[in-house]
DNA sequence: AACTATGTACGAAACAGTTAGTTTGTCAAC
DNA sequence: GTTGACAAACTAACTGTTTCGTACATAGTT
């Protein structure tokens, strides 16, 4: 029994581990989780804190107060999707093949984000004043009326699409078509009574929109 | 000039009229207008009470608790809308003129009514949870799909749509196109710099609309 | 030592819902 | 056609809880 041990029994973790970084960002996790789950109103300080590994001594610290955490997770949400939407690719592709991508890559991609798009309804509730406030999301550059206009230009060259069209309401209609898909499907679905989120429905839809698209510029 | 009348003198107004309609009438009214400004958590109460004639004791009298008052604000949205929706007529036009019709009046319908679309997205962000609950709601039938199944049908009997389409999709598609206009023009314009509020603008997205189902259906 | 990061406990206001009544309408009995 | 009893409609003030936010103390880092 001499020296039982210099081996720190304590395989209790140190007491207290300082990890800024982690901190922050497993606040901004979950507060974007639960903000797009309840909206600003609807989630709770309390909640969020007690989701975290933190506290909500925490989040006053690093983000102020409920607004300002709200701002960074509507701010993160963008951004998180804004570089997804980097990833498309359409350039050497002809104009209707190319269209027709950018189709099907939008509609996918607002379908797997869906707390993305739940954050726009939200602020779009608010009239979209916290994303005026926000210079950060005001400062994203979006590339998706770029990606779109470009297609576009090609195609009407190429004298496939008809000309005189505007490349910002050729997004919009993307946009509307593929962003009602997930934000209204409760609603859609309870009403009239048919699933529109099974996977047959959902290809079917998707199908559905590329070939408006297609037909809507079509020359 | 004699038998004046009976004029009461008493400018008073009686102490208090009793008028149950119309306070409750003046009670949904009022939460409507709250609900679809704020949603379910972020309209107060006692901010609705104060709005009223009444009082906040006469809507837990009359609604029972906050939740009641949103369903049946929910469900106020929802039939005077459908309501209105009745009032499209189709039947002697052409297929494609009829159609043109419906997107055009579905479209300035969406945009008639906000604060319907507003409740639609509220009710969304609660995964139609409250929309489920109500026997009101579901019990309105909706003749939305039977107008444009009826013109499609023709439609094809005449040769000029394509055979093939499902009724339910055509109207996903408008309502897409109309909800999103109203729903998402907040953000929308905010993030791309324009405005599609103005007269302008919306002539523009209508028209597009249309052109873009006419075009869908085509034979 | 000085600054950053974190934990605990609490305060004040906001909020949904209630208690304890009063007034008004109505209808049957006188 | 007045009365009185009873239910429906209504008021004001109150209660208990939830919820945002903070004060204060302590531990880690440089």
């Amino acid at each position: 029994m001499s020296h039982i041990k210099p081996i720190r029994k304590d395989r209790e973790p140190p007491k207290r581990v300082q990890d800024p970084d982690g901190t922050r960002r497993d606040i901004l996790e979950t507060a974007s989780r639960e903000f797009a789950l309840n909206g600003l109103s609807g989630a709770r300080i309390d909640d969020i804190a007690a989701r975290t590994r933190s506290s909500k001594r925490m989040i006053y610290y690093y983000f102020g107060d409920k607004e300002g955490l709200y701002i960074q997770a509507l701010e993160n949400a963008y951004r998180t999707v804004r570089d997804g939407e980097a990833k498309l690719d359409t350039e050497g592709l002809p104009p209707r093949e190319a269209l027709r991508k950018l189709v099907e890559f939008t509609f996918d991609h607002h379908h797997e984000h869906e707390d993305f798009i739940r954050m726009v309804m939200i602020e779009n509730i608010h009239h979209g004043e916290y994303l005026e406030r926000s210079d950060v999301v005001r400062g994203l550059n979006v590339t998706a009326i770029d990606n779109i206009a470009a297609i576009y230009d090609r195609g009407v060259r190429d004298g496939v699409f008809r000309d005189g069209l505007d490349p910002l309401e050729l997004h919009w209609q993307v946009s509307a078509l593929c962003f009602f898909n997930v934000s209204n499907r409760a609603t859609f679905s309870k009403i009239f009574g048919r699933d529109i989120g099974t996977p047959e429905a959902l290809a079917r839809l998707r199908e559905n929109t590329v070939e408006m698209m297609l037909r809507f510029v079509a020359a």
